[in-house]
DNA sequence: GCTGGGAGAGGCTTA
DNA sequence: TAAGCCTTTCCCAGC
């Protein structure tokens, strides 16, 4: 492909935010919070429309070199240069094309893709429903009270009658999950005068977010979807940890 | 592109290893560390010879949902179904292609780019005929010393009589070589009988790295690349740090 | 193969 | 916007 044809269309996916892939022969330079060059070779230049611009070689997952962010241009003499450009911090990143095998530009969809870690209102309603999968005779409270407190916060018993908060989180529990949980137990344990349980309900949990849980005395429960059905129902949980309330 | 097609060609580019691109409208689940699914859209896979598997939308630089290392089969059902597959930790990644507007693959050389940081010889020869870009009245002792150093470690002397020494690296200077020059430095100081200077040369440092610079009463030169211009001649370097030999 | 630490970390949330 | 924090961190170097 001629560069003076693969600029144009540079240009034009750049100003239209297209998803744009080319392919060539190039060497890369960059120079910002570090200094590099990687030699000439094949390799894929991948601009997106948020302005992420990276190398990509046939190995490793992400880019190795790469801009976020930056104002892109293309300008042409021996070579099709390619720069990304940023201030704050000052950087620079130029690809030095001298040859151009595959050059297209994608029209993508505008919407933020939604990330879904099962239906919401399939679990709620899973959850009001039962709970038991969690552990037996785990009963959730009046419907009155689970709407008032919103989807992700449930009160349950359990089968001894003690209160036990039940926080849901269809993403990875971080940190800020286990102290908001920690909060709301406290709160619920001055209104109703009787010590509470808590269990983070999520698919997963983090190191530092299952170090603060067992420090407060918490418990997590694995929240595990079928996730190669369609309709993400709720299967099982994991064992869950042991605790202070037994 | 039919179904059918696009999962033979698919087949045959991950079992050459070539850099394989696919776009169309997909879902996605992942489940593993973590679980999600991302609800259909059009979005791009991108398969690469070492295993690597992205789905990239129009934004964000990395993939939004991803696999290293993994591997990887077509089945064709009612969708085209690109899995990846990892154990330890056990992962699975699914692509349900509905549709696929665009799918190419394509050979990458083989060899592992080479990412250069300037020239070492033209570093080296730089360095040893001007080392005043650093500071003012800063030489170099003799071919001989600079030969049995080797290329990282220059033993100079400043415009007082003050031996210095400098360690140089092309890459960003980690916490690892500011103790090799620590340790350098005690030797030099030993040898010599008398208190000496500690320049680390290097196009950037990392915090941490700053941080036991200072501890150690080391000092940073900033190795200013300039990559524009591709003999990637030394320009000149940021200001330095205050130190105790000041 | 496992592990620990750094990164041009990236990316998100909050102040 | 800046700062802090987490991450399916990724990735490399050491053991």
């Amino acid at each position: 492909m001629h560069l003076e044809e693969a600029k144009q269309l540079i240009e034009s996916a750049v100003s239209r935010r297209e998803l744009c892939i080319a392919i060539g022969g190039c060497s890369v330079e960059y120079f910002g919070r570090a200094a590099s060059k990687l030699a000439h070779g094949k390799r894929m230049l991948l601009i997106k429309g948020d302005g992420s611009f990276g190398i990509h070689q046939n190995r490793k997952l992400n880019a190795v070199n790469y801009m976020i962010g930056a104002q892109i241009s293309c300008s042409l003499d021996k070579h099709l240069l390619v720069q990304a450009l940023k201030t704050k911090p000052k950087e620079s990143m130029k690809v030095f094309f001298d040859s151009v095998e595959f050059l297209q530009s994608f029209p993508m969809e505008e919407k933020e893709d939604l990330r879904l870690f099962g239906s919401e209102k399939e679990l709620s309603d899973t959850l009001m429903n039962d709970l038991s999968f969690i552990e037996e005779g785990l009963v959730p409270m009046n419907r009155e009270e689970w709407m008032r407190r919103g989807f992700a916060d449930i009160v349950a018993r359990d089968s001894k009658g003690c209160n036990v908060v039940v926080e849901v989180k269809r993403r990875q529990a971080d940190y800020h999950a286990v102290q908001q949980l920690e909060r709301y137990m406290r709160q619920i344990e001055n209104r109703k005068g009787a010590k509470a349980r808590g269990i983070l309900l999520a698919p997963s949990i983090g190191d530092n977010a299952r170090k603060l849980l067992e420090q407060y005395g918490l418990e997590f429960a694995r929240l595990d979807f079928e996730i190669s059905n369609p309709a993400a129902k709720i299967k099982g949980v994991e064992k869950k940890q042991k605790t202070l309330f037994g």
